[in-house]
DNA sequence: ACTAAACCGTGAAGCTGTAGACGGGTCAAT
DNA sequence: ATTGACCCGTCTACAGCTTCACGGTTTAGT
């Protein structure tokens, strides 16, 4: 049997962390001392450890509850989150622009401050790919990470209709339409 | 001469968030109707767009305040919340993976919203980069780009220091440190 | 002149997840 | 029995708003 504080040392967190927990219901410890401790058993040790891997994810406290109810299939939740997690990401990539723009401003310089689709390709062709090597590289990419494929094309400036022409393309294989290159 | 809801709609902000900033000291109308109504100038538009500007660069009520206060030069402010955002979208691609591992346990694969540091090395792996053409294609992108180099390596999820580091490598054409890839 | 809708002000409460303050209980050592 | 160190439970506060409630004001329409 743990008390509260021994418990939140063990997994790092604070003892209002658990007290909170506790508030909410996420975890009760199952019993309590003569004077009113809170006593945690190792089954509760154990869900604990559970609580604290959704938690490190980002879940909610409601999202975890949800999963802890619902034993394990509930991937909807998992998912949800991924979704979230994507928009997040780039919400913060966009203020990472605006404060570079901000930045360039008030430093004066002159430099492009974003890289546009012509750049981008000249530095690869630098590199030594050539037209298949693209190829190749856009279809990973649209495999591995189709969302941030399609986010980094419209940051090179390549408009809505034409991401989704290149990502259709990488998807087959490169096997038809006139895109050419980047 | 605008009321608290006009000026609300047009930056697409609440009414209550305008009586919020009021009530902070981030931007009092320069005047009031005989009813007591707020009424703002043009003068308060151009500091509320300020603010806005401020605020979508993930600004706090308190950084902005300081930005506003210091006239121009404030750079620090920003390099500060540059930084954070660095250290935000680490912590959501860390979460990424952890969400992508729990439902590849479940299930099948998933894929990812956004790229990382190594995701990004095996696509340009497998398009047939070896070290020595990734070496110059840094090289290419901060001599092209250097603001939106540094950038790129942020959204990757590098941290500040080590970014730099990449980019000195870079301009040096790739001479000393251990720096490895990406 | 009157009414109804739409606006305004103030104030309080709520939200998330955590940190910290407060006063009092517990425990080992004396 | 008593000191001191440490622990406990409970309560409050934080950002950055939003929502709600209550009551006054303006405005359009009749």
């Amino acid at each position: 049997m743990y008390r509260v504080s021994q418990l939140a040392a063990k997994f790092g967190l604070s003892r209002s962390t658990l007290i909170y927990y506790d508030q909410e219901g996420l975890l009760s410890p199952s019993g309590r001392s003569g004077a009113g401790y809170r006593l945690y058993s190792e089954r509760d040790l154990e869900r604990l450890a559970a609580i604290v891997s959704f938690r490190k994810a980002g879940l909610s406290i409601e999202e975890t509850r949800v999963l802890l109810a619902s034993g394990e299939g509930e991937q909807s939740v998992l998912r949800k989150r991924l979704a979230v997690i994507g928009d997040q990401i780039r919400a913060l990539q966009a203020q990472q622009h605006l404060l570079a723009r901000m930045l360039r401003v008030q430093s004066g310089g002159e430099l492009p401050e974003s890289v546009d689709k012509e750049t981008w390709v000249a530095m690869l062709r630098a590199a030594g790919m050539d037209d298949e090597a693209m190829e190749t590289w856009h279809a990973e990419f649209e495999r591995r990470a189709p969302q941030a494929h399609h986010s980094f094309l419209l940051s090179l400036g390549i408009g809505e209709q034409e991401a989704q022409a290149i990502r259709a393309w990488s998807a087959a294989g490169g096997k038809e339409g006139a895109v050419r290159e980047g």
